[in-house]
DNA sequence: CGTGAGCTTGACTAGGTTCAAACGGGGTGG
DNA sequence: CCACCCCGTTTGAACCTAGTCAAGCTCACG
């Protein structure tokens, strides 16, 4: 377990870098190994929750999905990441692989307990928490008040930083989500997705190599029209 | 301060109902109240975040303003509701009074340190949050997949069950927030929500005896509508 | 080399925005 | 006390962005 953390691409996280080599490995005595395949679901919205994941490879959509069909991704999971850090008796979303995933997963009242022998923990997670919804209201501003193109250029400048890390510090970048995925992130269809996505190419702002290959060629100019800001 | 809190509308909020009298007593020992005018800001988004606010009465927006004069409220804050619960520099909403707000102010130090004598309140505090967020994303879900009219009869069901316990069991209920308001938090225009308005009016589901005062003719057919079944 | 899933593009439609005007109710000043 | 004004709301008409429906394209895979 210790050399598995010391190799997990989680190891960064806010979590994690909060504690020393040898707290972690305790930390992570208490944690179990879960590998879910592409497509399948790390739990759904109605389960109680009583898990505390940490993903440690490949990426999740967190969502929710109406009796209609319509869905709402929430944000996009990458490693590092944490699951179901809320404290109501279910998770209220959903949260599916969009690539094989491997996660740690720890026992609700595991990690509670350990509050006590290691306060900092319970402070983390509660930043952590902090952090998710301060994000969540960004992504609430911009489903309220941002038009198709702005959405899709904060879209990448939002997956640029989140993948810089994985991905090198190279200008492209890989899309791990289909377009689906994008336009139910961004409350719009699939082909206004792809129409802003053209648009942004043959203004220069991106290219294309392949659909899922995304090259940012005007890091400014993107974050310019995602603020809005006419010019 | 003992009498003021037994009468506190937030009496019976999720931090003090967790708490028996003598213990609320002694949290608000260290609680200052707060008094702000309609229109003021009770605390702007780039403020550091050092305090914590329960709103004792009035009503606030939590809302972003952009650069551009765009606004998106995240959500209506009403009497018994926490503001600023978070661990992070600064709260990333500002919050305004739609009408006079009395509140309690405690410091965020100074709740952390009761922390340690009563844990209770920690978990309480992670609870709070948890509910906020789960709230946001289903403010999310409305932003992102639903059109004007349901959009205003989600917000109606909505504001009816905040507001009931205020303004009694009655099918009518006072709207303390202008149309302009009600657009920014739907991620829609003034006129779109007026229109929606005049629609559900006009089909009988809701009456309108003045702007703003509402009348639920029809919380069945208003929820069927907010969950798009088309009947 | 054929197939199919995912992506792009086009033509048309619809729902919401924009701009403009009228309405209504509460408050102020003559 | 009434006339006037102002602000918020409603309504109307034209416009436009994104949605819908349909066809064609690309590329990975069998």
């Amino acid at each position: 377990m210790g050399l598995a953390c010391q190799q997990c691409m989680a190891r960064n996280s806010a979590l994690c870098s909060a504690m020393d080599d040898k707290e972690i490995d305790y930390l992570f005595s208490f944690a179990h190994r879960v590998n879910v395949g592409e497509g399948a679901y790390l739990l759904h919205e109605e389960d109680s929750s009583q898990y505390v994941y940490n993903l440690s490879s490949g990426v999740c959509t967190l969502e929710r999905l109406a009796s209609d069909g319509r869905r709402q991704i929430m944000a996009f999971v990458y490693p590092g990441d944490f699951i179901g850090i809320i404290s109501g008796p279910f998770y209220s979303v959903s949260v599916q692989a969009l690539a094989p995933v491997t996660a740690c997963r720890w026992n609700m009242k595991d990690l509670q307990g350990l509050y006590q022998s290691h306060p900092i923990l319970e402070q983390k997670v509660h930043e952590i928490a902090s952090r998710v919804l301060a994000v969540t209201m960004d992504q609430l501003f911009v489903l309220g008040r941002k038009n198709a193109v702005e959405r899709i250029a904060y879209f990448l400048l939002y997956i640029d930083e989140r993948q810089r890390k994985f991905d090198g510090h190279s200008d492209s970048f890989i899309l791990p989500m289909t377009r689906i995925d994008i336009a139910d992130y961004l409350g719009v269809t699939v082909e206004t997705v792809s129409r802003a996505f053209s648009s942004l190419k043959s203004r220069g702002y991106i290219e294309l190599s392949q659909a899922w290959v995304v090259t940012l060629k005007d890091r400014k100019g993107l974050r310019e029209i995602s603020e809005h800001i006419s010019g």
